[in-house]
DNA sequence: ATATATAATATGGTCAGACCAATTTTGTTA
DNA sequence: TAACAAAATTGGTCTGACCATATTATATAT
C-alpha cells in the first residue's frame, strides 16, 4: 500500500550520503560494511549493494574489494567518464571546446592582474625554459606548453575555477588534433609565453591577453580550415 | 584462476556503453530488458542490475520500473548531483564562484562580437524590459536577472559553452546570498543591461566588457563585505 | 622478542531463485 | 469502437549461498 515516489536504492543513496555528512567523513575516510549498512539502514545488501555501486560511480565512495567501502576523493574523474561517454555519443565540436579553452585563458590573465596576485615567474619561466629545451631538441614539446598553461591558471588563486579547467583540458584531450608546428612555430609560441608573462609582470592586462589572441590563433586558423574540408567533402 | 582487474559489474558497464554506441542508441531510445542482458552478456541479474543502476547514476541511462532502460538525456543532471554532494561536503568559495560567472559572461561578450554574431536584440530587449516591469512592481526580479544573462550566453553560439555556464549557474545557485538590492540599485543594474546591449550593437568589445565589470562589481563589494565579516568572527 | 610464514576471518563479488509492484500488452465486453 | 479487465512483461526487493581478495590473528622460525 506505501506508495513509494522514489526507488529504496535512491532513498538509501541519500542516506549514506548524509551519514557521510552527519560524520564529517572525509577522503579515503571508512564507511561501514555492507553487513553494517543492512542492518543500520534495514534493507537487503541488494539494495544496499546497488546503492553503493551507484555512489562509487558517481564518486562519491571507493569500493575496495576485501577491503572496505571509502569516501572517494573529490577529483571529479566520473565527471569526466560522463564526459567522455557524451563525447562518444554526440561529439563536439573542437572550435567550441578552443573558444572555452580561449575565454578561461583571458580570464586566468585576467584574475590574476585585478586581483594582483604575486605570480612566481621564476617557476613560469623554468617551464617555459623546458618548453624551449624540448624545442631544440625535438623532443615532447606539448608536455610543457601544457604545464605552461596550466600553471598560469593555478596562479589565478581560484580552486573551483582551476577545477572546471582541468575537466574542460581533459575533454580535450579526448579530441584528435593533428595540428602539426615546425620548430619555427613553436619558437614563437615559447615567444608569445615569454611576452604573456611580460604582460603580466608590467600587469598590463590589454596586452597579455592581446597576445594570449594572438597565441591561440594558428589554432583557430587550422580548425577553420578542418572546418572547410568537412564541408568540401575531402574528410 | 582468471585474475580479473576490473570487476564484472565494470566490464558490464562498458559493454552495455558500447552497446549504446554499436547500434547508435540516442535519447530515449529502448535497451534490451535485463533479462535479456542477462542472457546476451551471460553474466548474473545481479551483475546487470548493478551495472545499469551504475550507468543510470551517471546519467547515461533511465530506468523505468515496469516499462524498460532507456538511453537517457544529456542534461548533465548528474554532474550537478556530483557538484551538489562536492558542495555539502567541501563547501565552495562564494567568490571563487562569481568569480568565474565574471569570466564567463565576459567571454560571451567576446565570443559575440570576435564571431561577428547576429544577436537577437528584439529579444534580449523584451527580456530586459520584462525586468524593468518587475522593478517597478516589485516582483520576482531575480528570475528576469538570470533570463538575460542566459540568454546573453545562449548567444554566443556555443552549446558547449552554455552547458558549462548552465552547471556553474546551478552551482552558484546552491549558495545562499542575501544580497539586497534597492529599487535604484536594480534600476542601474537595469540599466547596465541596456548599456551592454548598446555595446554589443557598436560591436565594442572594450565598452560592453567595462559594463559587466562594473555590473558585477556590487556582487564583488558584498563578498568582500562577507568575507571581512568572517574574518571579524561576526559570522 | 621479532620477523616471517601460515591459517583464519572479514569483506566485497557473483550467482540463483523467489516474490512484489508498476507498466504494458492482450483480451473481453458493452 | 471504446472502455474495462485480465494476463504478461519488466524492473524492485529479498534471501541465502558460495567465491575471491584483503585483512587480521596465529603459529613458527630465527
Amino acid at each position: 500500500m506505501t506508495i513509494q515516489k522514489t526507488s529504496l536504492v535512491e532513498i538509501t543513496m541519500d542516506r549514506i550520503k548524509a551519514y557521510i555528512l552527519e560524520n564529517k567523513l572525509t577522503e579515503n575516510d571508512k564507511l561501514p560494511t555492507e553487513k553494517e549498512l543492512v542492518e543500520k539502514l534495514q534493507v537487503s545488501r541488494t539494495v544496499v549493494r546497488e546503492a553503493l555501486r551507484s555512489l562509487e560511480s558517481i564518486g562519491i565512495l571507493k569500493i575496495k574489494p576485501g577491503g572496505g567501502v571509502f569516501v572517494g576523493d573529490s577529483n571529479f574523474r566520473s565527471i569526466k567518464t560522463i564526459l567522455k561517454h557524451h563525447y562518444d555519443t554526440h561529439g563536439v565540436k573542437i572550435r567550441e571546446l578552443v573558444e572555452i579553452r580561449k575565454i578561461l585563458e583571458l580570464g586566468a590573465l585576467r584574475l590574476i592582474i585585478e586581483k594582483n596576485i604575486d605570480v612566481d615567474f621564476k617557476y613560469l619561466e623554468k617551464l617555459n625554459q623546458e618548453y624551449y629545451q624540448a624545442i631544440k631538441h625535438g623532443s615532447d614539446t606539448k608536455k610543457y606548453d601544457q604545464l605552461f598553461h596550466q600553471h598560469l591558471i593555478k596562479e589565478a588563486d581560484n580552486k573551483t575555477f582551476y577545477n572546471f579547467t582541468e575537466i574542460i583540458r581533459e575533454y580535450f584531450s579526448l579530441v584528435k588534433i593533428d595540428l602539426v608546428q615546425n620548430q619555427e612555430d613553436l619558437l614563437t609560441s615559447f615567444q608569445e609565453h615569454n611576452e604573456i608573462l611580460a604582460g603580466l609582470k608590467k600587469k598590463n592586462l590589454e596586452y597579455s591577453h592581446k597576445i594570449m589572441s594572438v597565441h591561440f590563433e594558428p589554432i583557430f586558423e587550422y580548425i577553420y580550415e578542418m572546418e572547410g574540408l568537412k564541408e568540401n567533402g575531402t574528410n
